[in-house]
DNA sequence: ACGTTGAGATTGCCG
DNA sequence: CGGCAATGTCAACGT
C-alpha cells in the first residue's frame, strides 16, 4: 500500500462526470490496483476512487488511472507533503455472523409472537416460485404464510403476495393468509400490505433473543 | 487525519459480530471521529470501521471505539510500524453531473422528447406510496405518469405500475398511462412493460443536454 | 459470465 | 430529526 498526502485536484470521467477542486487530501494506492482519494471526513467513504482492475500512469504532477471500461480518474498534483509505502501482505480475512438467519430461527421457535396461538408447521415450505420462510396454523387451524425480512419493504409484500397466490391453489391449505415479519416495516410497505390484505408485524430482535434465552434457562 | 500502520487484531460488536485475526493493516482516524481499518485490497472499502459520531479511547496496546448505540470496535495492537498525522482541513467538496436528478430536469424542460405534444403538469407528484417523477398531459389532454431512471430495470416498471394503480383511483386523472424513461432500458424491463401496457423510451443524455443548451442560445 | 439480492450499507434531500 | 430514494452503489451467491 502507498499513502501520499498531497494538494491536488481530481477529475472523474466515466459513468458520470465529477470534479474536486484543489485541496489537500490522502491518496491511497492498494496492492489490488485500486486508487482512492480521502478527505478528513465522510467516514470511510472516499471523495473519489477507481476500483480494480485498473492501471495507474504516473507523470510529473499528474496521475491518470484508467479502467477496462475506459473510465478515467485524473489527479493533478500541486504539492506532495508526504509519500510512504508499506507492505501489508494478504489479509487473513473476516468472520461474520448474520442477523437475518437468526431471526428466522427465533421466530420458528416462537411463532406466537406474530399472532396469538400461531403454531409452526414447517420452515422453508417449498412452492414452485421459491420457499416460504414459515408455514403455520393459527388458533382456528387456518394456514398462515410468514415472510421474514430484516427490513420490510414493498418488495417483501409483493413476494409474499406471490407466495399466497401459489399456496391458495392447494386445496389442503386454502384459504391462506399472510404475515410480513420484519425488524422494521416501511410506511410504503404498510400501505401496500393493507391493499393486499396482508398483516405486518414489527419484531423486536433483541427482546425476542432475550425471551428465547429465558426459555432456554427454563428447560 | 491520523494514519497508523500496525500489526493488530480487531473485534466489532454491534449490528453484527466480526473478528479480524492478527495482521498488518492501516488504521485511519479522521477529523470527523470515524475510524477505519484497511487491508491492501477490497478496493476502497475498509475491512472494518466505526462511523461517526463515536469516541476513541486509546490505551497501551488497545484502542476501543464506541458509538452512541453502544456498538464497539476493539483494536488490539501488537506492533506499530508507522504513526503519522496530517491536517487536511475542510474539503471544498465534490461536484457531480449526469445523475438521475439531472435527467429529470432535462426531461421536465423537454417532455415532448418522450411523446409528441407531451406537456408537463408537475414534477414529483405525490401519491401515498411515493412521488411520481413527472405528471404530464398528452396532446389529447390525457394524463401521463413518467418514471425516470438512469437504468430502466424490472423494478422501475413495477414501481410505475404501482403508481398508475394509485393514480387511476383519482377521477380527475383517470385513465392514466405510463412512460418509463431511461438512458438504457433492459430487455426484461421491455417485456414486462409491454405486458403492463407501459411505454418505454431510451433517452440520449448527451444529446438531450445539447438540445437544452440549443434552446437556451435560441432565446 | 451474468443476474439477483443483501448491506453494520452510506449519503443526500426534504418534510 | 426521521422517512425516503439514489448510489460511479459494492460484494456475495446461485445459475
Amino acid at each position: 500500500m502507498r499513502l501520499v498526502i498531497a494538494t491536488c485536484s481530481v477529475d472523474y470521467q466515466g459513468r458520470l462526470t465529477a470534479h474536486l477542486p484543489m485541496a489537500t487530501r490522502l491518496l491511497m494506492v492498494k496492492a489490488d490496483g485500486s486508487v482512492s482519494i480521502h478527505g478528513d471526513d465522510r467516514a470511510y467513504k472516499p471523495l473519489n476512487w477507481m476500483s480494480p482492475p485498473c492501471r495507474l500512469h504516473e507523470e510529473e504532477g499528474r496521475w491518470v488511472v484508467v479502467n477496462q471500461r475506459g473510465e478515467t480518474l485524473t489527479i493533478t498534483i500541486e504539492a506532495v507533503l508526504s509519500d510512504q509505502s508499506a507492505d501489508l501482505g494478504v489479509d487473513p480475512g473476516l468472520s461474520k455472523d448474520g442477523v437475518e438467519a437468526h431471526l428466522q430461527e427465533l421466530l420458528a421457535a416462537r411463532p406466537d409472537v406474530l399472532a396469538e396461538g400461531l403454531r409452526l408447521v414447517t420452515r422453508e415450505f417449498p412452492t414452485d416460485i421459491g420457499p416460504v420462510d414459515l408455514l403455520c396454523r393459527d388458533a382456528n387451524g387456518a394456514a398462515v404464510a410468514v415472510e421474514i425480512k430484516r427490513r420490510g419493504d414493498i418488495d417483501g409484500v409483493e413476494q409474499l403476495a406471490r407466495y399466497l397466490e401459489r399456496l391458495d391453489l392447494d386445496g389442503r391449505l386454502r384459504p391462506v393468509r399472510g404475515i410480513l415479519a420484519a425488524q422494521q416495516v416501511k410506511p410504503q410497505a404498510r400501505v401496500l400490505a393493507a391493499a393486499r390484505g396482508i398483516t405486518w408485524v414489527e419484531v423486536d430482535y433483541d427482546r425476542l433473543r432475550g425471551e428465547s434465552l429465558g426459555d432456554l434457562t427454563l428447560f
